[in-house]
DNA sequence: GTCTATACACGGATAGAC
DNA sequence: GTCTATCCGTGTATAGAC
């Protein structure tokens, strides 16, 4: 049951989650995973039902994992404006670009509700924190009063996930910092 | 040569772009392209030396059409505000994504510096571009000195690309045009 | 130039032995 | 629970006829 203290459904799970940050979901095999996690066919298909479903409790614990991550941040001391910068600046690896984000760009995570509902969840919960702590520095007078917390929020994430598109195209990680720059200047409390 | 008055390499090129927007390239394959254009595998094989290089023709096709519908924004009539404005707010089919950004997200155009190449400079133009537009904003007084002209053309290029993953994950386009309106009411001249 | 035939490895899944 | 064997369709490419 357990080689190297980890069960086998785990090390699968974990090589699926690697592979679809790497390539897609389309773009990984069974065949991938099954050698990445030291695996054979039987293993596989006796603790998942099939490709979908492996990908399922792997893109899952990844959302769940990125909340987490982003929630020590968000959650962390400093005023509202240093912690959406904390957020912003936080350690990534940029050219990996965004484990859960990517898989927007999967078509069949996107024409699976199932699949595409982990990614979402994560992304709303996300956006409405973000809402949250913008009003917060409305009231606290750091932000201006006709800023609207849910369109700040979008215009923070969406700089960090394009910010992985910018990164990628150029392969440097600088545009996604000149980006992060650019919104935190014009955010910035004065 | 011709049917429909359109040549068979013209419709494969065609085809492998709809695919690669729709599935990207390794969602595409040469099966798919074939059905899709009405040709059969010697046609491709003839015009072009295989996959990759019927889909360089391709990512080269959408990059220079990205440029001149960006360019035709940007270089449009308005102050420096008004125009970056036109440019975020111009119209687009934002759950499909864009057609030139998705392309980050592949590992294997990512992989190949020939792939990346037209991504590459179409992002990095349109970056330049805005910058200089935003820097001529400065000059007039329509933005804070303080702001760095290639940090803003980030933001914005990044608000563009991350709204689309914010809309596909979300499966509506509000999210993307929240992003838009936020980055906007942040960079608003008052 | 375009077609069909062919090739062979891979993708994704099932069956059944151990 | 895990392994190997097997299955069939697809991915990508070549060969050669027309």
């Amino acid at each position: 049951m357990y080689s190297d203290g980890v069960s086998t459904s785990e090390r699968l799970i974990e090589s699926t989650r690697e592979l679809l940050w790497e390539r897609g979901y389309v773009g990984t095999s069974p065949k991938a995973i099954l050698e990445r996690a030291g695996a054979g066919q039987g293993s596989m298909y006796h603790h998942f039902k099939g490709k979908p479903d492996l990908a399922l409790a792997a893109i899952r614990r990844t959302a769940e994992e990125l909340r987490a991550t982003a929630e020590g941040v968000l959650g962390g001391p400093g005023t509202p404006y240093e912690r959406i910068e904390a957020y912003l600046l936080r350690e990534r690896e940029v050219l990996r670009g965004c484990p859960v984000g990517r898989l927007t760009m999967d078509p069949d995570v996107i024409a699976s509700d199932e699949l595409r509902a982990p990614v979402d969840e994560t992304i709303t919960r996300l956006r409405d924190r973000i809402a949250e702590i913008v009003e917060e520095g409305k009231e606290q007078g750091q932000f201006a009063p006709h800023l609207d917390g849910g369109e700040i929020a979008a215009s923070v994430l969406a700089t960090v996930q394009g910010g992985y598109v910018l990164a990628r195209a150029s392969g440097s990680p600088a545009a996604f910092d000149a980006g992060v720059r650019g919104l935190l200047s014009l955010l910035a409390p004065r």
